[in-house]
DNA sequence: AATGGCTGCAACCGCTCTACA
DNA sequence: ATGTAGAGCGGTTGCAGCCAT
């Protein structure tokens, strides 16, 4: 075969000579482009001479053409490759900078794996170097235990998302607030980015619901769901519950004084609003609205447990995942018993809590994510630890200053308040209908509620752990009553009232 | 020093979409 | 309407470098 060594029509290779542009080692084996075997693999300095020289000559576009005038024995997409991600003019090499990767975050927030859109704002990167930094930064994060996401940047998402749901009210009554977030680093609170900076693990993407520890969703008074993304399946639970403790504490530490956003949400209608949840309640909602379960194009968060309000929810766009970014099959695979899934999708799985009038909302969904919430100053009611105004910095949360306790034990603490009514939920207009709530009528309080479902999810470790809460709840009551029976319970809510 | 595992990056492949002839 | 080229993307592979043993 003709070397590409040899004179091409144009000359170009003239000055590349002592290095074949094809390489003693290269790789033929591609297809043929007129009988013309093309080389694969990586590319030589002559061959990337070759088409630097030809792009000077011809410029950009019509690649299939360069083989052919240039004597590269290059397919026109490799060609395209090379020069986007590697020879053209004003590339910049190197690891990213800090900037940088605060941009991908943000931008991957909002617009999802549009890399060649992302690239466009990043002057310089190409969209392979993004997709290649994104998913390394995956894994790396999962491998770490760390969420993907800075809190703000998903709530930013989420609000972007919740606007898009044209949620008129709920707009108009916090448009001030609204505003002010999305005025300036893509609606994030420059106060807000400092305590990203401070503490850069805290994320609500993914989070597995083996690692949504009793203690951290519920004694904390603060959603865990953010915090627990990628905990690796074999980091040690108590290992990942000192973790997530940290992240919740430095996280909710940070939002209490920043975030007032969800501060209005009286009831678990807003709540749930807020995280474009169709309410009232529809049981079909489900199925009527795709984006309910991860189904929603726009949304990762609630599909793969990633958070990306990538696009506004009214509109069609393709669900896009980062690559490594686990599916439902995943997590199959990685020992949560999650299929085939056993929800009830009639039925919302939420966490709701509600304290001083003010409501936290955990989501769980059917892959075993807890997917969003917050929201509201919720004082840890654990007994042993400081509320959240006395909460140390995100700054100091180190693994090693954060003990973990048993989850019982940290309930039952609290619930020797008896003077407070503890529990006194607001329902979800849908769930009174349904049969699952059993009201404690003798003692005037609510119940804790946790279904067969959430238990499967949860596995036996945990699930137990919640069996314990479940049954710590009950005697709570202090009338004698066992309202919560694990195995009877119908339902995938819990619902708490904090003094 | 040798070896093997892990990691990050470059590159490829297959596919879809769009523009254009 | 159809075919082609280019662009974009997800998924994957191969390889070099690093590190622990």
């Amino acid at each position: 075969m003709s070397h590409a060594g040899s004179e091409s029509e144009d000359g170009m290779l003239s000055n590349n000579q002592i290095e074949s542009p094809l390489g003693e080692e290269g790789n033929y084996g591609g297809s043929a482009n007129g009988g013309v075997a093309l080389k694969k693999g990586p590319w030589t300095s002559a061959e990337d001479a070759i088409l630097i020289e030809y792009v000077k000559k011809h410029g950009e576009g019509n690649w299939n053409a360069v083989q052919k005038h240039s004597g590269l024995f290059r397919c026109g997409k490799s060609c395209r490759l090379r020069w986007a991600n590697h020879l053209r003019p004003n590339l910049k090499k190197g690891a990213f900078t800090q900037e940088e990767e605060q941009l991908i975050i943000q931008l991957h927030a909002t617009m999802g794996n549009k890399w060649a859109q992302m690239a466009a704002h990043l002057p310089g990167r190409t969209d392979n170097e993004i997709k290649n930094y994104w998913n390394t930064r995956i894994k790396r994060r999962q491998r770490a235990g760390l969420p993907l996401y800075p809190p703000e940047v998903s709530l930013q998402a989420m609000q972007e998302s919740q606007r898009c749901l044209n949620i008129d009210r709920i707009e108009s009554e916090h448009k001030s607030q609204h505003d002010t977030l999305l005025s300036k680093n893509y609606g994030i609170p420059n106060i807000m980015f400092d305590n990203l900076k401070a503490n850069q693990s805290i994320l609500p993407y993914v989070p597995e619901l083996r690692d949504i520890t009793a203690s951290s969703m519920l004694m904390k008074g603060v959603s865990s769901s953010q915090y627990g993304s990628f905990m690796s399946p074999i980091m040690h639970r108590q290992k990942r519950l000192r973790e997530e403790t940290t992240l919740l504490s430095s996280f909710s530490g940070g939002m209490k004084n920043e975030f007032h956003l969800f501060d209005q949400f009286q009831d678990v209608n807003k709540a749930a609003q807020s995280f474009g949840l169709p309410f009232p309640f529809d049981p079909d909602s489900t199925t009527k609205n795709p984006e309910f379960f991860g189904e929603n194009q726009g949304s990762h968060t609630l599909a793969n447990g990633n958070f990306s309000a990538s696009k506004p929810t009214a509109e069609a766009v393709k669900l896009e995942l980062p690559s490594l970014q686990y599916s439902e099959t995943d997590l199959g695979g990685r020992g949560l018993s999650c299929s085939p899934i056993t929800f009830n999708r009639t039925v919302l799985p939420l966490i709701f809590v509600r304290k001083n009038g003010k409501t936290m909302v955990t989501q769980i969904s059917p892959l075993g994510h807890t997917a969003t919430s917050l929201f509201s100053e919720c004082t840890p009611i654990s007994a042993n630890e400081s509320s959240l105004d006395e909460s140390p910095s995100a700054e100091t949360f180190t693994e090693a200053n954060v003990k973990s306790e048993p989850v019982d034990q940290i309930w039952i603490a609290d619930r020797e308040n008896e003077s407070s009514t503890w529990l006194d939920i607001t329902f979800p207009e849908a769930l009174l209908d349904s049969d699952w709530l059993e009201h404690d009528s003798a003692c005037g309080k609510g119940q804790v509620i946790v279904n067969d479902a959430m238990g499967t999810l949860l596995g036996d470790d945990l699930g137990n752990e919640y069996k314990q809460m479940a049954a710590g709840a009950s005697v709570s009551h202090g009338c004698g009553r066992s309202s919560c029976s694990w195995d009877s319970m119908p339902a995938v809510y819990q619902m708490y009232e904090l003094p």
